[in-house]
DNA sequence: CCATCTTTGTGCACGCGTTCACAAAGACAT
DNA sequence: ATGTCTTTGTGAACGCGTGCACAAAGATGG
């Protein structure tokens, strides 16, 4: 979402699908486990395995990368490790700020996984006074006023949002015009950004309404395939007791 | 992901577009809003633009629903809110339990979004003995020994998982034993589940890692466009600086 | 009652992503 | 050196999702 490149214009053609993209992250993190138990090399239906995807799949998208394997032996996991992490630009440090330190962030701040690959928490930023100074996981808060100055100093390009949603776009607007060109947006809001700005969104609520879509079905199928079998799941004991099946007849609003 | 339904077996075949799934949350929250501020009727070009998608793709989304609107005018807020939550099964209570109560678990239990919506945070679990019977968000913290208990009595469906990494895959297969066919996963590891059950993840450090593929890709692009135009953006600032191109000699290992 | 104007609902074409299936490539044994 | 066996890399077909563009539908004004 949000990848507004018109094309790839010159720079060479090497254009990596987005959905490879996506995958790249969760092969490393495979493979990085395979590299501390000092496996030497691993075969596309191994990794594949361990990565939760197709092998096929994973095939075409190391080929995108190049011809990094061996036919009948596999890939070497050093080699792939190193190729992946350049290629997604984890062999450089990427500073980062987050603003907004209430519950989410303050815990975002602490999460180990943001240090382990190269990414790097440069400030912590809340519009709260009284936060100012306080230190959170070992940094202390700074005060909203000085996000431009933050950004510049630290030569941040990467901010994660993690304040109220009514904050959200204000502080966008803002993170941009001082340089920031990637954002990781936790507010429950959509985000305006001009060109060029790459923003990812992380909602707990909408992936929790997905999987309330599913959940509702499964207990709908359930219901439908009549009371011959005994319902088995927590699903199937919550459609028992639910008032209204999954498409019931319009009980309470009508419009005119 | 993960969805392994093999068809549309019987039940009638709605088959609902799991990307248009995944977008209805997001019209429904711009239509809350708009039903907040007692707006009658939406045009779906302004309802598009207040999401963030395309209008015709937004009108293709309702049509799988039906046929809500009315031509010449719109759509009817509140109606509209009524069939989508319907649809998504948010007109019934799901009691959800969390797992794992650190610092993102902690975080995610004292979460408004989760209420605002017929979520309901039924029971937080946690292996540490010292945390049981502390209160989390106003809810004591029981002990994982319970978990099978806990989704029993309370009918409940849906479970997150906010553990180490660890940790993650024997919880889930405990929670699925227990009756759960949901999951919200935010341990970085791929969960292994039977047919049937369904798992959405979220993982912070993949989207970073995302982000810093595209900034590293534009701050190479910047650099590959002669520096005839002077860097603008703290992409630019840090490319400058950064000690090796996107796409250098491969510098460090190499393969046998 | 008719004409006009707005907005929906959708047929159609296009592009991306996934998967199958297989030929080419190389390791390894004899 | 040669044959066999494993595994990669990819051509090709398919299906899903997206967006354009337009006809149908209904509201609204005269």
């Amino acid at each position: 979402m949000a990848t507004g490149r018109t094309h790839r214009p010159a720079t060479r053609s090497r254009g990596i699908p987005e959905a490879t993209v996506a995958r790249l992250p969760l092969y490393l993190r495979a493979l990085t486990a395979l590299s501390e138990r000092s496996v030497p090399t691993v075969s596309s239906e191994e990794l594949a395995a361990a990565a939760g995807v197709n092998s096929a799949k994973l095939r075409k998208d190391f080929s995108y990368l190049g011809s990094y394997g061996t036919r009948g032996v596999g890939y070497d996991v050093e080699y792939l490790v190193y190729q992946i992490s350049r290629e997604l630009g984890l062999t450089q440090d990427w500073p980062v700020v987050i603003v907004g330190i209430g519950n989410l962030g303050a815990a975002l701040a602490n999460y180990g996984g943001f240090a382990s690959r190269g990414f790097r928490v440069a400030a912590l930023i809340d519009a709260d006074p009284a936060m100012a100074g306080k230190p959170v996981a070992g940094i202390p808060v700074q005060h909203t006023d000085d996000l431009e100055r933050i950004i510049q100093d630290n030569g941040v390009s990467i901010g994660v949002i993690a304040t109220p949603a009514g904050a959200a776009q204000p502080v966008c607007d803002r993170l941009v015009a001082a340089g920031v060109t990637s954002i990781l947006n936790f507010a429950p809001t959509v985000l305006n950004v001009p060109e060029g700005v790459d923003v990812r969104k992380v909602d707990l609520s909408i992936e929790l309404q997905i999987l309330a879509f599913h959940e509702q079905r499964k207990a709908g199928e359930e219901a439908a395939a009549d009371g011959a079998l005994p319902p088995a799941g927590a699903a199937a004991r919550k459609a028992a007791q639910a008032d209204q099946g999954p498409d019931g007849a319009a009980p309470a609003v009508m419009p005119a």
